[in-house]
DNA sequence: CCTTGACCTTCTAGTGACTGGAACCTTTAT
DNA sequence: ATAAAGGTTCCAGTCACTAGAAGGTCAAGG
């Protein structure tokens, strides 16, 4: 399979897909004509960085699932310890955002939005 | 006063304000041996954008906040706008989050964590 | 006066994970 | 023969800093 199928099959984009051959997730083998060709199993593998991007995984994270996922002897520990951490981090990230919603979401409410310049948010955010 | 006196008060990291001035966002005076002088006034607009970060607001709606901040003749309506499609936004990060996080508690609370292969999690991720 | 250390300056390069575009080659269909 | 569609590499840009190097300036102490 050329590049081009195996964007349509996964929904990965070629670009991405080239990158992910660049940095070492993935090695297709070539054709005679230097073009890539994917196996079942790069197929395979593409699908499996696509769900785990989806997950929010980093390329670091996914290169360890990938490992562990190649490993047939690894212990389920470290596959859990991995998802937990990443967990966590999304779990922050929502704390995060939740905050600035919440903040936001009151100065928007005691906005006028009108033809006047008076604005409670320009003065919250002048004076803190 | 100096950058890093103008750093402490405001809490951002010298690099970031000398950063704030090579794109424009603030202009601070020079004294003669080239160290940069903050006004009260720069002071007040660091501290601004300081808050507007920290509410998520990109460098770019910064620029825009500051530059209704600075005409007496807004209207609020501007301000509202651009506040209120940050947060709708913001919303949006939120909900992709809580889909990751849904997906990855299920995930995790179902791997036994132990020495033995077998994976939920990579399961998932190889399987979709 | 000299040195030491803290502070300031600019410049370059790196981060993450792509994405856009240029320049060029190959294949397929007409 | 040619045109369109697909492939290749390489370079630059994104965002908002951040690290680090090389060097100038200033205040205090010996």
């Amino acid at each position: 399979m050329n590049i081009g199928e195996i964007a349509d099959q996964t929904g990965l984009p070629a670009k991405t897909i080239r990158y992910y051959d660049e940095i070492g997730l993935i090695q297709p083998a070539r054709d005679s004509n230097g073009y890539r060709v994917f196996a079942q199993n790069d197929a395979h593998k593409l699908a499996f960085l696509g769900r785990a991007r989806a997950l929010g995984f980093s390329i670091e994270e996914c290169r360890k699932l990938m490992a562990l996922y190649e490993d047939k002897a690894r212990a389920s520990s470290d596959v859990k310890a991995l998802a937990q951490e990443h967990l966590a981090n999304i779990e922050r990230k929502i704390r995060q955002l939740e905050e600035m919603r919440e903040t936001l979401s009151h100065l928007v409410a005691s906005c006028a939005g009108d033809d006047r310049p008076d604005c409670p948010i320009l003065t919250d955010l002048a004076q803190g």
